[in-house]
RNA sequence: GGGAGUAUAGCUCAGCUGGUUCAGAGCGCCUGCCUUACAAGCAGGAGGUCACUGGUUCGAUCCCUGUUACUCCCACCA
């Protein structure tokens, strides 16, 4: 068979992700006779498209797990995706409003109707997409957060913290979108610096001409006023105390309150006091009972109390109303002012703080456990660091606004009736449970009001490790007793309190356990010039055009080297063309090996390759250097540090293996390989592959294929992961001085224009006893093109030198040779050696250094000496010599 | 305002308990090569006061002080 000089992975990884699905080696069930390795997938959003971190993110799961798969552990990897109920609500919104729909006209049921269509229609491109990436999720398991087993687990534990005591309902003053229409978490607020203005109003005093100035940055909010603050130390405005100003342009009188809370320092050291506005303004006025006037609708426009305002947006009314007042004479000054301005998350409209009913989930209880697992060590983070941040998060936590005013959602099972003139509520599972409760607790038999809230998506996220297994619905049952918990998580740190923290709690709260055992923490995408990839910002390239341009296994190579955990990836697309281009040579490896011809050493001997005798060499320290590998590998995963791990197989594939092994081993042109070398090769081969393929799945498992019988085999997925053996340190030292010095003789070719062909003799002054060749001299005549090697115990003459450690090596001088070049390097090379040695020797006749440290450190130092008395004597015979 | 982190080659990063794995890797760059696996390649090579400053030590990229620069997180200063 011919093999294309190109590999083609478009075909390959077709062929294989259709035939791994097929077999069903994804595909997970319980097993006790064998150890559990899960991983649930972070659910992207249901209506989201692949983007570079959910590359990034899931080439690292799938890096893990295929890897347990191999060594042997039942893998299950499952995925899904989050009904995302502010990013999709508003997406179908959106939708809506391009076919000419609005939202309002729609009853709740339509709604979702219409919601649920565009989910069936766009949701789960996202997982389609991870096909081609070769994730190896075990799709049977495809959950969604508000498929049924999720949406009632949700609705179950709702009721059950609502049971405890941990849920509760109450008005507050909370985080409003006003673009969304519904309050959000704290944690959904993203603070972003802003340059704006800070004006300085004058309030008259009640029944006099004179006035304070207070100064702030939201001057439409005056129409909300109900007090000015003041410090009551404040010398300035003793006066002040007991009278009453007025609100300017409002006409309104509200008192002067004095409270400690005021900063002096900040603009006048008078604030105005707006309760319905503003979370501080909300404390001072519930403290001293000051009327809390909103003047705002929900979609951030001026209500009926904003007067001549009314239906202005709140940015419009700003500037008019700074207008007025400018007219009015009330502006004392305007300056320019930065300060930090909270944004949704999810629609970037400025956060309004806006006083609301809405539910909370107590955190004290909850938030204890989940710190202490994390502090001491039973869930470890990769990197580390982010337990500080975990910490400090949790040790400030406030309870958590978990309704949300919006219909795409888990509806809140809360169930309202009026009786006796109150209205009561009841919280249970089903409507019917919640009548039989009303029926119970209150002797109620009528119509019950379903609170119109849905749960924030993090209320279903944070079950997902439990979840997925059914362990809400029904504790106790095997999947959730086997695959629980989870072995490994891999997320974003953006996430650690939406997600991470509260699955801790969820898992300690439902299985009294921790949801997984390991957290790694990956870092941010971002473009070459260190900005965050963004649609807006259009420096996002197209995972699946990246994967058309370079292949599945480039591009993970590409986003892979250069990931270390929790580090930002400085993305660039040469990265996925050197993976590429890594692909293409193990393709070529494949290529090489199998256009040998092969021969059994008894029956065509004479078509044998000459160089028979270094072959079994080769083959032993191919091997070793394997094994030296391994373990390094091994290492690497035990802390996590992938990009070290496969740059160190990267290594030993392109360097050791091709450039090395196979250069050795390769037969003459015309000449045939023995059976046993080509045996060994091909062992070898394989089992590159197998280090190589949770990275690299798809050529790998093409490779692979090509280098087995192939009616014996069925799946690199399913060999087991060669494990490190012993390896001889010594024998791979001894490796690298023939290595050296096969360097040194190409070397000596490249510089002084030697032709490459012409073979050398070469020579070598045998004075240290480290430099041992011994065993290697046919693979240094073979690489080399070397035609004899012999110790000497004088310098040839008429020859060039090199240094391998302290021993020279010499081949014949070319009668072309530059002498005065010749003589710069070395005398370049003398000034440097004695410089070093000048350094040594005043170390060693420190006499503090000589007593004070270890006796070996001081022997080293000694050698450094007597190695550098020799190369210089070395060098001065050279230079004498020309 | 509080906290954390980073600073090593042109770029991205290793460097685990201070001493020949101490100055490294990959990419890029330079110079030769279309050597019958691979130009998506081969061979060779050049690049760094380990941010700056003091200190501890016989000895500091590594530990401590301080400085500077950048990054991230948290926080209700109008």
């Amino acid at each position: 068979m011919t093999l294309a000089t190109k590999y083609d992975p478009r075909s390959v990884e077709e062929k294989w992700y259709a035939y791994w699905i097929e077999k069903g080696f994804f595909h997970s069930q319980v097993d006790k006779g064998r150890v559990p390795y899960t991983v649930v997938i972070p659910p992207p959003n249901v209506t989201g498209v692949l983007h570079m971190g959910h590359m990034l993110n899931n080439t690292i799961q799938d890096v893990l797990v295929r890897r347990a798969r191999m060594q042997g552990k039942n893998a299950c990897w499952v995925p899904g995706t989050d009904h995302a109920s502010i990013a999709t609500e508003a997406k179908v919104v959106k939708m809506l409003a391009e076919k000419g729909i609005d939202k309002k006209s729609l009853s709740r049921e339509e709604f979702l109707k219409y919601a649920w269509e565009w989910k069936e229609e766009h949701g789960g491109i996202i997982l389609k997409q991870l096909r081609r990436l070769g994730a190896s999720c075990d799709w049977d398991r495809t959950a969604f957060t508000m498929d049924d087993i999720r949406y009632e687990s949700v609705i179950r534990v709702f009721v059950d913290l609502y049971n405890k005591g941990l849920i509760y309902r109450g008005v507050r003053m909370v985080n409003w979108d006003p673009v969304a229409l519904t309050a959000v978490s704290d944690e959904e607020v993203i603070y972003k610096e802003s340059h704006s203005k800070l004006f300085y109003l004058r309030y008259y005093i009640e029944g006099s001409d004179r006035y304070i100035v207070v100064a702030t940055t939201r001057p439409e909010t005056i129409l909300g006023d109900t007090a000015v603050c003041v410090h009551p130390d404040d010398e300035r405005y003793q006066w002040l105390k007991g009278k009453k100003v007025i609100v300017p342009g409002v006409g309104r009188v509200v008192p002067i309150i004095m409270d400690e809370y005021v900063d002096r320092e900040f603009g006048t050291g008078a604030l105005k006091i707006t309760p319905a506005h503003d979370i501080n303004d909300y404390a001072l006025g519930m403290k001293y009972g000051l009327e809390s006037i909103d003047i705002f609708n929900d979609n951030g426009t001026l209500n009926e109390k904003g007067g001549q305002y009314e239906g202005m947006d709140r940015f419009a009314c700003r500037k008019q109303i700074m207008c007025d007042l400018e007219a009015a004479g009330l502006v004392e000054k305007t300056e320019d002012y930065t300060n930090k301005v909270g944004h949704s998350e999810r629609t970037d409209a400025v956060i309004e703080p806006k006083l609301s009913a809405q539910w909370f989930l107590k955190m004290d209880s909850l938030s204890k456990k989940a710190l202490e697992v994390v502090e001491n060590g039973t869930i470890r983070f990769h990197p580390a660091k982010f337990k500080n941040t975990y910490r400090h998060w949790l040790e400030n936590i406030k309870d958590w606004c978990i309704s949300r005013q919006l219909w795409w959602g888990q509806r809140i099972p809360a169930y309202y009736f009026e009786k006796d003139g109150r209205t009561h509520t009841v919280v249970a599972a089903t409507e019917e449970e919640a009548r039989q409760l009303a029926a119970e607790k209150y002797g109620y038999s009528g119509a019950l009001r379903q609170d119109d809230d849905v749960l924030d998506t993090w209320f279903s996220s944070w079950l997902w490790p439990i979840s997925l297994f059914d362990g809400i619905r029904n504790p106790g049952n095997s999947e959730i007793n086997y695959y629980y918990p989870t072995a490994d998580l891999v997320t974003g740190p953006d996430i650690i309190f939406f997600w991470v923290a509260r699955m801790i709690m969820a898992g300690e709260e439902y299985l009294k356990d921790v949801p997984f055992r390991n957290v790694y923490f990956t870092g941010i995408v971002r473009d070459k010039l260190g900005r965050k990839m963004s649609k807006s910002l259009g420096n996002s390239p197209d995972p699946i055009s990246l994967i058309d341009k370079y292949g599945a296994d480039g591009v993970r190579v590409g986003m892979l080297l250069t990931a270390p955990a929790g580090n930002d990836l400085p993305f660039d697309e040469s990265l996925c063309e050197q993976g590429r281009n890594f692909s293409n040579k193990l393709w070529n490896a494949l290529r090489l090996v199998s256009g040998w011809q092969v021969a059994d050493s008894d029956s065509q001997t004479s078509t044998l390759d000459s160089q028979l005798s270094s072959n079994s060499v080769a083959v032993q320290w191919m091997e070793q250097r394997m094994a030296q590998v391994l373990e390094e590998v091994e290492h690497c995963f035990d802390e996590y540090r992938l990009s070290e791990a496969l740059m160190a197989t990267y290594k030993l594939a392109w360097d050791d293996f091709c450039s090395w092994y196979l250069e050795m081993v390769k037969p003459a042109f015309g000449t045939a390989l023995d059976r046993e070398t080509y045996d060994a090769t091909i062992s070898i081969f394989s089992r590159l592959m197998l280090m190589l393929h949770p990275f690299m799945p798809f050529v790998t498992e093409e490779i692979w294929h090509q280098l087995q019988d192939s009616d014996t085999v069925s799946s690199i997925m399913t060999q087991h992961m060669p494990t490190s053996v012993f390896y001889d340190e010594r024998f791979l030292q001894r490796f690298d001085t023939a290595r050296e010095v096969i360097a040194g003789v190409r070397n000596i070719r490249a510089t002084r224009g030697l032709s490459p062909k012409e073979p050398l003799k070469l020579s070598y002054l045998a004075t240290d006893q480290r430099f041992d060749i011994s065993g290697f001299e046919p693979i240094i005549a073979k690489l080399g093109t070397v035609s004899s090697i012999d110790s000497v115990s004088e310098k040839p003459s008429a020859s060039l030198s090199f240094l391998v450690g302290t021993t020279e090596c010499f081949v014949p001088m070319p009668s072309t040779i530059d002498t005065g070049e010749e003589r710069r390097k070395l005398l370049a090379d003398l000034q440097y050696t004695e410089g070093f040695l000048a350094g040594v020797l005043k170390k060693l006749a420190n006499e503090k250094f000589v007593s004070g440290a270890p006796a070996a450190v001081v022997e080293k130092e000694r050698q450094k000496q007597r190695d550098a008395e020799s190369k210089i004597a070395a060098l001065k015979e050279q230079i004498a010599a020309l």
